[in-house]
Parts: C-alpha cells; sequence; structure tokens
DNA sequence: TCCCTGTTGGAATTTTAATTCCGATTTCAG
DNA sequence: CTGAAATCGGAATTAAAATTCCAACAGGGA
C-alpha cells in the first residue's frame, strides 16, 4: 500500500497556525478563503472545491492559489489535512487505534512483554462502549424496558460466550422484581425449555458469532409464538435482528482475536438501569 | 422500486436497516460490499470507490452494481448518505466524565427522563476501564499468569453480581486448555466444593461489596491450604486482600446506585488475554 | 454433459472535479 | 495620470473518479 500524500507533516493545528502565520501577506481574495477555511473546517474537509469557491464567492482557481500561495501543490492537499483531522475527532474513532492493533499483532510473540497488550485492550474496550453511544439510543431502550414490564414472564437466552452477559441481566432482573427465566440449556434442554414461551411474554436474546443454532432457532419459535424479542447481537445482519422487535448493537472491535465482552456487558447494564429507573419512577406513583 | 425521494431522504441508521433486510438477497461480493459498509462507515463516507473496491478485494464496478441492487443510481449517493451521517457524529465529546456523572446524580429523580442515562454511564465505564490501566500493572498481570499456568487446577469462585465474571472467566480458561472449576454454588454446596483445594492450585476469587461470607471463607481455607490467591475486588480494604497473592481492584465508579460491572469485566478479560498470549507463546517455542 | 442465467472482472467510456492559462481588472508607485 | 505588477474571473484543459459495457466465468438444472 503506497500511502504517500506528500510528507503528511501537517496535522490542522499545525495547518491553521501555520496559515494564520501568512494571513497576512495574502492578497484580498485570499484572505476571504482563509478566513473560510479557519472558520469551517468540516466543509473545508467535505465539500468540493466549486462548492466551496460558490459559497465564499470566489472562483474555484483562487482555492487552487490560495493553496499554492501557501506552498501546497494544489488545494486537494489541504482537503486531505482536514480530512484526515475530522476523522480523529469522530467518537470512538481514535485514528491510530487500528494501527495500534496492527502493531499489537505484530509483536505479540516478539518478547513476552505484554505491556502493551493493557494499553491497546482499554482502548479497544472504551472504543467498544463508545460505539453505544449512537446505538443504545433512547428511543430503543424505552421501546426495550417497556418490552419487558409489559410482558408476564420475561425469558433470557445466551449461550457459552454470551451466557455471562444473560446470567447477569437474569440476576438483576431478579433483583428488580421482573419475573425472569433463564434459559440455561442445563442438561441440554435448551430447547424444551422455550416451550411454555407465548405471546404475553418478553424474550432477551445474547448471540454472537458463531451464533448458536439452537438459541436462533428457539428465538425463532419464540417469536412465532408472538413473544416480544429483544436481542443483543453484533451486527445488522446478525440472524437475530430480522426476528426482533428491539435490538442493540455491541462488539465489533477484536483484539488480538479476542472480543471484547465488556462492551456488551456494558450495554447490557445500560439497559438494567434503565430498567431500573423505570420501575422506581412506577412505583412512586 | 419505491426508493425514497432522490434528495437526501436517508440516513445512515435507516440505510443500514435497509441494507441489512436485502442482504440475504445479495450476491456473494455485494455481501461482501456490505459488510464493508455496515463496519466501516467513516471510510465508505470517505475513501474514493477505487480505494474501497481495492480494500474489498472487488472491482469499483461491484460498488456501482451493489448501489443499484438497493435502488440507487450509484455508489456516490451512498457515500452522501454516509458523509452526512458522519458530520452529525462530529459535535459530541464534550470532556469531563466526573462533572457529567455529578450532574446525573443530582438530576437522577429530578423528572423520571432517562436522556442522560446512557451518556453519563457510558462515562462512567470509560473511567472505570480507565483506571485499570494504572492498577493492573505488566507486572501482577505476569504474576497472575504465572499462578495460573502453575496449578495443578484452577479453581474460580463468585456469587451473586460476580457471577457473570466469575463465569467468564471459566469459559475462557476452558478454552484455553486450563484445567479449570467453577465453584458455582450449586445446591448450596459452596463450601464443600473447596475441599479439593491443595497447595498446587490457584483460586481465582471475584468479590464486591456486601463481600459474600461463604467466598471469603472459602478463599480463607484455600489460602491456608497452601493455594495461591488471585482475587479481583474493589479496594484495598476489602477482606480478600489481605490473603491474596495477587489482586486487582477495580469497580470505584457508580452511576445511580449502580455499580459499574463491565470495568470488572474488562480487566477479567484483560487477565485472560495476558494469560492466552502467554500460553500461545510457550506452545510456540 | 451442456446450456442457461446470473455474477464477476476489467477495459472503455462518461462524468465530474481539479487545475491551468490567459485576458481583463485592479492597485499603486512614480 | 500613466504604466507595470499583482490579482482576479472564467473559459479551457487536464486529471481523476464514477459508471457502463461486454466478455468470461460459475453455478444450477435438464
Amino acid at each position: 500500500m503506497a500511502r504517500k500524500g506528500a510528507d503528511n507533516s501537517y496535522d490542522v493545528d499545525e495547518f491553521n497556525a501555520f496559515l494564520a502565520s501568512r494571513f497576512d501577506g495574502l492578497s484580498k481574495q485570499l484572505k476571504k478563503i482563509a478566513r473560510f477555511v479557519l472558520d469551517n473546517p468540516v466543509d473545508t474537509a467535505l465539500d468540493t472545491a466549486a462548492e466551496i469557491a460558490n459559497r465564499i464567492g470566489v472562483q474555484p482557481s483562487s482555492l487552487i492559489r490560495f493553496a499554492q500561495a501557501l506552498g501546497f501543490d494544489g488545494f486537494s492537499e489541504i482537503q486531505r489535512i482536514f480530512r484526515a483531522g475530522l476523522v480523529q475527532q469522530l467518537p470512538g474513532y481514535s485514528a491510530n487505534y487500528s494501527d495500534r492493533i496492527e502493531k499489537l499483532k505484530e509483536g505479540a510473540d516478539d518478547t513476552g512483554s505484554d505491556h502493551p497488550v493493557l494499553n491497546v485492550f482499554i482502548d479497544a474496550n472504551i472504543d467498544a462502549i463508545n460505539a453505544l453511544r449512537g446505538d443504545a439510543a433512547v428511543a430503543k431502550l424505552e421501546q426495550a424496558v417497556a418490552h419487558i414490564n409489559g410482558a408476564r414472564n420475561v425469558y433470557v437466552i445466551g449461550q457459552r460466550r454470551s451466557y455471562p452477559v444473560a446470567i447477569y441481566m437474569y440476576y438483576m432482573m431478579r433483583n428488580l422484581d421482573v419475573p425472569t427465566y433463564l434459559l440455561d440449556g442445563v442438561g441440554g434442554l435448551l430447547p424444551e425449555q422455550g416451550n411454555q414461551i407465548g405471546p404475553e411474554d418478553t424474550v432477551i436474546v445474547v448471540t454472537f458469532p458463531n451464533y448458536s443454532d439452537q438459541v436462533i432457532a428457539l428465538a425463532h419459535k419464540a417469536a412465532e409464538a408472538g413473544a416480544k424479542v429483544v436481542s443483543l447481537t453484533d451486527k445488522l445482519v446478525s440472524p437475530i435482528v430480522k426476528i426482533s422487535d428491539v435490538y442493540f448493537l455491541s462488539d465489533r472491535v477484536e483484539v488480538s482475536g479476542f472480543r471484547t465482552v465488556a462492551g456488551t456487558m456494558c450495554l447490557a447494564q445500560t439497559l438494567m438501569i434503565a430498567l431500573g429507573m423505570a420501575r422506581e419512577n412506577a412505583a412512586g406513583e
């Protein structure tokens, strides 16, 4: 991957400082452009030169002159700087994060020192948790809480890696006096454990790749029986999403082959807190 | 095809949901593209079609086919959706978790609006996880890993709120071929389950306030029998610390009376990753 | 096995955007 | 006021990216 782009030396702050230092020496039109660039980093990053020129009220060629006056080849180079800066500002998207994971993987059996493991893994978990901001929206939480509170019984399913999450929710809901049952598959009886699920019930399904056939089958059966399905899974294309009334996504991050369970746990706990607060309020009225 | 208006009527979530609904009907290559788009919104928004195609390992023309299969004129239209979504995500991310937690606590029983819950809780978890950087030092991880690898058998104990963490470690260590037993207290037999613990064994204890008497008693018995004790708990004054060979602290953060379990989970997973890497290296030599 | 249908890779083409060029205009020194 | 240099607008050109097209291929059914 020949990743060049000149000497990629600038970041946005450096560029802005540099631009400010040169500002006085610029011509009238170029100053207009400079002001726009300093004030509108996002538009500078994303719009086409023609659009930007139009908004400023100058010709596109002036943008190129502007860039060249500052020593760049063309306006595109400046846009690259701003695009890179924009990505870094995105929540949960530290740009060098993937790099660090790559480095970790490369150096994994190098020395046996696991010094980088901890930090990278912490970063990965923070990333995973941050990703929830976008996904576990208030509306979805409220919907899920309503399904749980409206149910005659709540059933929680999760096997293997998802089992700790399932059992956590089971524990919390029991403490919140929600009539909850854990379908734990003890004795290989998972299919049978779902027999009594009916239209007044809600099923909470936790499943991640590779999705357990038994769990998916049981969720299908529950959905067909008319139960509400609330799911915690990894992707929109997960087989559980299409039969879910509400779904939450987490777990998009992987380090050294380990998927972070902390993000999913955080999601589960968020749901439980939302539930707890809703019930507190209901009890108080 | 009932495509939404030619103007920007899709937002990213709608698009993703729509894509997921059509996923099954797509061809093999198109599924590859769909997965990339779902997983990499930022790159989808900003890279050129040629770059994206190259990264996925398909031809640029497939991207256009992908877009058209979904009813769009071309891939550029999809990029527009993602660019708009990307800009919307930008402003967030102010700062200072502690302040926000304070705010939530003040307003907690205010209105019943759980709007701030999610963000504050996410912040709290990030705080909890960040705190691990200081506490789960490399030396301690190595020590714990050595105790686990050096043991004839490993026993994991954790009840109630700590049980999900315990069972997670049990699951992971079984997958790593560590001879592990979960002391789960089924049938009220927790005291008896520890009878066979001896000086060649290691016990991993997970315990948080209020510390279960049975768990503490069992840990004491194990320590007296000469077993190594590795503990996950909350504070230096926790009753488990003084009998531990290695201890890790987490869980210092509390929101609305809920202690974060995600931080502890992250700690447990860090320990498991360190263990996994150590065993990989050992096997490779 | 062979054909048919749908899918794919890759070159060719079109579209769009970036950049250059040049004549017109402004600025300012003398 | 005049003329030269700097600046600018806008058409022309070039570069880059998106899209189309077609031949080859893969998979499934007769």
